[in-house]
DNA sequence: TAAGATTGAGGTATCAATCTTT
DNA sequence: AAAGATTGATACCTCAATCTTA
């Protein structure tokens, strides 16, 4: 399908195989450009104000926000986007750190939960404002009225075809 | 300025503060999701079809869009997003590789040029079509008419937002 | 056998310090 | 002093292999 050329129905720069032309590449290497910005800039205030990499926090805050706040590693790796060792390692660091701890989990002995300890909420807790503030005016505040709406359906439609 | 909170007016859940509120999250979240899978997916299929990271890749294209195909260090650092010693150590790999080779600048001695060799211009025209129809494959055929267009405008809000 | 978690080995990024040239 | 590039030290992540339990 989609193979006839529609090259000549008068869009000039409709290019459907080849390089990417100038628009297909503003909108490739602008998400790349604008993740890099807002990820680096993120981190840094909440490396500066709560100690914690965006990620780590991210993990935080899901264990926060869990009724239980404790997860099984697997269900962190899903959440936070690392790999199963990369969580490990990450639980490891905030162990040590006393903001997580581990504990095994009674109906599966395979399982280890991430439980969040009193600094650990209290960091979050700390830190939530800072978070939200920084999203807002770093991204969500530059959107205009109907901007939230169509990039939530993009990244609907991505997720959608990730499985198909 | 934006500062009544208009949180009366109807919407339900309008949040101006605190916490992200769903949609928020959804917006955000989505963002770092997508960015990451799209990533993998694509470098998966460079680096076994070309044998290249899309860093990798990403330098060599725009060495190789370059009227003179050479470019000096510190510019690449800008185009690929990443640091001058990030720049430094992913041209010693390429330059181990024979992608690329080092020349100095006549007219300024601190500058060097990452100079695109036989094997890495090659290796572009190789694998142009592969990365133009994975980006196309994995992202750009599933945005609807508008999203595109949509897409862009917000990258560019969130760049000119970056000086102010 | 498979699932969950961890470990060892290795790759790639950053930061801060340094060197050279402007 | 500042700009461009590099280096040493270090942090973090992944892959493949391993261990334990289901």
């Amino acid at each position: 399908m989609a193979f006839y050329s529609d090259d000549e129905s008068g869009t000039g720069t409709a290019s459907r195989s080849g390089q990417l032309d100038d628009q297909e590449l503003q909108v490739w290497r602008g998400l790349l450009r604008s993740h890099a910005r807002l990820t680096n800039a993120l981190s840094g205030q909440l490396q500066s104000e709560a100690g914690v990499s965006l990620q780590e926090y991210q993990l935080l805050q899901h264990l926060f926000d869990h009724p239980i706040q404790r997860m099984p590693m697997s269900e962190l790796a899903r959440l936070v986007l690392l790999t199963p060792s990369g969580i490990t390692r990450m639980v490891d660091r905030l162990v040590g750190r006393n903001l997580v701890n581990r504990q095994p989990v009674r109906s599966d002995a395979r399982v280890q939960h991430a439980v969040l300890t009193d600094a650990g909420r209290e960091l979050v807790i700390s830190a939530v404002d800072t978070y939200a503030n920084s999203v807002r005016r770093l991204f969500l505040d530059k959107l205009g009225p109907d901007d939230a709406v169509a990039l939530s359906k993009v990244w609907n439609s991505l997720d959608i075809g990730d499985e198909g």
